[in-house]
DNA sequence: CGACGGCTTGAGGTAAGTCAATCCACGTGG
DNA sequence: CCACGTGGATTGACTTACCTCAAGCCGTCG
């Protein structure tokens, strides 16, 4: 990672906490240390692989996926620069998911033992920490709402705009707008659609003037409208500080959402 | 709580790692200090609570949800004794979802500043306590592969196995037999179907000798035929203590699964 | 230029939803 | 002790959202 290129894990956990110096340089130091790379549709965690690394996406997309005995397979999470892919095998014996990237991935590997000192020494990264695997489980809940109650349109339109945000908590949205590298084979694959259906869905939506898709890259182009099909709210993604920790009650409208 | 009674959670965390005497007597502190009873079909708690205890349900059964727009709903978890209700109220501002209870049930509730000083006090406990949270997200995503690409006889054979074991390890199940006291509705709600439909699939998979139901209490029949057309793989459970912390490489096969 | 991966579109099928009636176990009050 | 009301389970008839199969298209890369 360049040097000013800012470490995209920082720049998350800032939406929870004020990140002090000492923490900061922490955070820097793992990004720092030791890097790989991975080729698109190259797995990087396999399913019952047992890692001693934490890796933390640096640059491209990721995804949580599984594979059933029939051969389909489930995405249930998407990973973007900031998140961190395995804080479970931490504490757990095997993954029982897999994570391949999406797009080419840069990824930090960070030692468990690493993390571990940081537990010890550092209070306020660890529960920054906390809270972004919190907001994870946040998230995955948000999903099962979207495949149990949410039609095609929906869910498409709540996948969107919820991507639009986590890319834009991170600096990687522009406007409306943002690259989103996936194909709709796997966007079929995270919404339990088809693909066949995930493309007149999306055709849809384009036909109606709620988002446009030019290559790999998606604008939300009417932005109240899809917040409403997706009945989206905000507040699983728990971008306001905790009113406990900040000195007085105001509350932050950056306007990230 | 009764001296006799097993504390729930301790009983569950000794699936991760053997539970010490002064970890034991702290759990049991917990479950004993203050406990609540709620009738079946209120709420816990509620989306948008911001809460300052946490909740051990010790007996009964209730259930994470979350409520559309439209009114309809979503069961995303159900809770067992021995589970925590809102270890991320700890962290987060405010619930993005709401906690009811399915059936009559009794909870310990738990201040935060307990868990707190638990968690610079018992390194052990606190490692136990998040390999309780991390197999909560494996659930999760699990649910999440259930309603994306499981039909709904797979989805309630599924559930109603997961339910089996999750039983099994508080000591709730007999044999090959539970009380799961859901309505064909909150069935409906937790697997994203129709009661109708609900209704049909319990129908088949009771006629084709899978299950039994006689009131509440659910019967797995055909062991091998349910996990079989569920495609259960239990790895997500993580019911296999991690090798590196026992001594010994012998994992145990004490049947659970 | 041809092959290939991914996108698009059409036609027809099916799992699950909707609407609605009936049934059944219960609890409660007259 | 029975009539009645109520919540839940059950079943039938019909509709629909999404799937399947299959063909065509389009850009890109060797």
């Amino acid at each position: 990672m360049s040097m000013a290129m800012i470490n995209p894990l920082t720049q998350k956990l800032e939406q929870f906490t004020t990140v002090d110096e000492a923490d900061r340089a922490r955070l820097d130091g793992w990004a720092r240390h030791r890097q790989k790379r991975w080729d698109a549709k190259s797995d990087i965690i396999s399913e019952g692989d047992h890692v001693d690394h934490i890796h933390l996406v640096l640059t491209g997309l990721a995804a949580r996926y599984k594979l059933l005995p029939n051969g389909e397979r489930q995405i249930m999470a998407f990973l973007v620069p900031g998140d961190l892919c395995d804080v479970e095998v931490f504490i757990l014996d095997e993954m029982d998911h897999g994570i391949f990237a999406v797009s080419d991935v840069q990824c930090a590997l960070i030692h468990k033992d690493k993390v571990e000192e940081m537990l010890t020494e550092s209070s306020s990264l660890t529960k920054a920490l906390w809270w972004s695997t919190m907001t994870d489980s946040a998230v995955l809940r948000e999903r099962i709402v979207d495949h149990g109650r949410r039609d095609a349109r929906e869910r498409l339109a709540h996948l969107l705009y919820e991507m639009l945000i986590r890319y834009r908590i991170v600096g990687l949205s522009k406007d409306e707008t943002y690259e989103f590298p996936v194909t709709q084979e796997e966007l079929a694959d995270a919404t339990g659609m088809t693909p066949v259906h995930v493309n007149r869905t999306l055709k849809q939506l384009r036909d109606d003037g709620l988002i446009e898709l030019k290559g790999k890259v998606v604008s939300i182009l009417d932005t109240a409208a899809v917040k409403e099909v997706a009945q989206f709210n905000p507040n699983y993604l728990h971008l306001q500080r905790p009113s406990a920790t900040s000195g007085d009650a105001v509350q932050r409208t950056d306007g990230l959402i």
